[in-house]
DNA sequence: TTCAAGTCTTACCTTGACGTCAGGGTTGGC
DNA sequence: GCCAACCCTGACGTCAAGGTAAGACTTGAA
């Protein structure tokens, strides 16, 4: 494989302007620091096909952009909060990454009318379908919070009208 | 091992009064039927302490109560919303038992005020404890949820005016 | 150039939560 | 009393999601 001496773009850039790709990226080290997971996860996740690291050194070595973190934060959370398995996180990811190309099409000024609509249309579906998902999650949630509360609610009242001088009833008591 | 021809309680019990305990108790196979599980989960569950059929039968199968079943649903409940593992739900169930146990001491007469009121106490503890967990895991999901939401409504206008006659602006072509 | 610190790939190991199978015991209806 | 259906206790298998270790290669500062 033939190769470049790398840090040919960018070279001598404006500084302040748009940032600049390829400048900025962490090794594998310190992006899974950042990102609070493990070197062994990233590789992982990369395997996986969840993520790829946006660069390469000469020598092979990972190069993780700002990026690259923010997809394995969003990992991270699916796993956590929806409790979802890296196979169905793939599937959220591909539909991220699907909106992130429609994006570039819409953009685009040559799209006619038409398209955009229907682009806009298949973006609405996929977020839905994850909407749903949520959804149906957060209501299980709200459920259980609910019924959480109401014990602490019974407990409460049975702390309040017996700690004064009244003698218990109920409360506690009750299944 | 000496044995009973089994049966004999509940022989001619009245049918409306209290159901009578040792009535309705289901083998292993109906039970994990109606609590959705295998049975080799309810045996696992039962080698980590997490339940004990209310009964067996002389030859030594496994009984379970409509309690118990409930106790099976709770397990899962807590590993599907709040992704707990077995060892933490353990730690959940125990708390519950000890609410169980408080009630018992507090239903007795002779349980001084002072010592109901330490009681009730302590019940709200456990489960505030519980409270913030649930609830952190709330907050986030809400959070998660009102991003999603955030794209669909973006996406919602961009098919709202860009359907009639206009041309798009901005909306899907944002990051 | 050299060297320590960091990375690379490959490959086997671990943990949690069960699945599955074998070989034998139990139940209950006939 | 008999038999099919069910259940018992081991014990080994499996799958996801990484952990860990080995041996070689890269990198960047001195």
């Amino acid at each position: 494989m033939s190769k470049r001496t790398a840090s040919d773009p960018a070279a001598a850039a404006p500084v302040g302007a748009q940032p600049d790709i390829e400048r900025q990226l962490l090794a594998i080290g310190a992006a899974a620091a950042r990102a609070g997971v493990s070197e062994r996860a990233l590789r992982y996740y990369q395997q996986l096909g969840l993520i790829t690291p946006s660069g390469r050194t000469p020598g092979g070595m990972r190069r993780y952009s700002e990026k690259d973190l923010e997809r394995v934060v969003r990992i991270r959370e699916l796993q956590n909060l929806l409790g979802l398995n890296l196979d169905e996180i793939a599937v959220v990811l591909r539909s991220d990454d699907r909106m992130a190309e429609i994006r570039q099409v819409y953009r685009d000024a040559r799209t006619g009318a038409a398209e955009r609509q229907r682009l806009a249309h298949e973006c609405l579906i996929l977020q839905e379908d994850l909407r749903a998902t949520v959804e149906g999650k957060r209501v299980a949630l709200e459920t259980f919070l609910a019924d959480v509360d109401t014990r602490i609610e019974r407990i409460r009242e049975v702390l309040k009208d017996d700690g004064p001088k009244k003698r218990p009833r109920s409360g506690v008591g009750k299944s």
